[in-house]
DNA sequence: CGTTTTTGACCTGCGC
DNA sequence: GCGCAGGTCAAAAACG
């Protein structure tokens, strides 16, 4: 039996990194409708589109927002980077041991990449030690999640359908490494390393490479990655972090964001601390923006009925 | 029976 | 050129 109102607020939580939006999300929550079942009614489905509509413009400002943040940080970084070219390289030694290969260099190119919005153009133009032009790869994110301990799957839930196509122990970690593509579409080049970090075995390390050509599908249990509000949850993973103390690279940004697994546990929503490189936040905003709109059938059906109230 | 996972073999790139 | 290590393939097994 399901409630007849359609409850269309949106479990985004986004403020991890944006504290002045305080005033924002005041706004926002006060939105929020503590619903009770009531009868459908046009009136009450026209009110409730018109409230999703304002709420939509402020996710809106609110990614805007985000976004010129993300950017103005960005230049900050690059200009930070060509005014002390030393710690680009620094920066690569301190995280790669002696014989790191062409991995490695992907990450942390793709890293440099991924910060510079995405352009081509390689982190250091001229005079680079290393050639770009072999690093330049697909966009590459990492993602840190932290499981159970005695979770022994390398499974890492994140909205898309994976394939397993290979596992191997590397040398600098005792845990094997699963080679994940993405099954959805067979055409996707995305592909997906996860290993368990070989100083906290409680987190797993999810690399991506590449960018889904397809939308994400809504059949599996997926994890909602939503970022963490500053006053949502008080003994959230800030500053002292479950994750804080995993290995990061030294000139990659990471922000802390929250893993949502419904699915887990079953109890009590499971919340799964992890960390993201920053130029993978925009996508996924977008991305769980947009599924939490979509995975609702209730949402798409009464938005339907809603319009085809007014319409007629 | 179709799909997914496992796992050993093979391929490829890099350092010496 | 050789050896090593990461990445991928593909057949068999497991699973639903």
């Amino acid at each position: 039996m399901e409630p007849a109102w359609v409850d269309t607020t949106l479990d985004l939580n986004i403020n991890p990194c944006f504290r002045t939006n305080k005033a924002m999300k005041r706004e926002f929550e006060g939105d929020v409708v503590e619903s009770a079942p009531v009868k459908y009614g046009s009136g009450v489905l026209v009110e409730e589109l018109n409230r999703v509509s304002a709420e939509n413009k402020k996710l809106t400002k609110m990614l805007t927002v985000l976004c010129e943040q993300y950017y103005s940080l960005q230049h900050q970084f690059m200009e930070f980077v060509n005014k002390n070219p030393e710690i680009e390289t620094a920066a690569a030694a301190t995280t790669s041991s002696p014989k790191k290969r062409k991995a490695e260099c992907e990450d942390y190119g793709a890293n440099m990449i991924g910060f510079s919005g995405n352009t081509e153009t390689s982190s250091s133009d001229d005079g680079s030690p290393k050639t770009p032009k072999d690093c330049i790869k697909p966009k590459v994110s990492r993602v840190q999640v932290r499981t159970n301990p005695s979770d022994n799957s390398l499974i890492v839930r994140d909205g898309y359908q994976w394939r397993k196509y290979g596992q191997k122990v590397t040398r600098d970690n005792p845990c094997p490494r699963a080679y994940f593509k993405c099954s959805f579409a067979p055409s996707c080049p995305v592909k997906k390393k996860v290993q368990r970090s070989a100083e906290d075995q409680s987190i797993l390390v999810a690399t991506y490479e590449g960018e889904h050509n397809h939308h994400e599908h809504h059949h599996s249990p997926a994890a909602e990655i939503s970022l963490s509000s500053n006053n949502n949850t008080p003994s959230s993973n800030t500053g002292s972090g479950p994750v804080s103390s995993a290995p990061t690279k030294a000139s990659a940004p990471t922000v802390t964001l929250e893993l949502l697994q419904p699915g887990l546990g079953g109890d009590e929503t499971e919340r799964a601390a992890l960390q993201i490189d920053a130029p993978a936040i925009q996508q996924i905003l977008v991305h769980q923006m947009a599924a939490s709109l979509s995975r609702d059938p209730n949402f798409t059906a009464a938005l339907a009925a809603a319009i085809s109230g007014r319409a007629v």
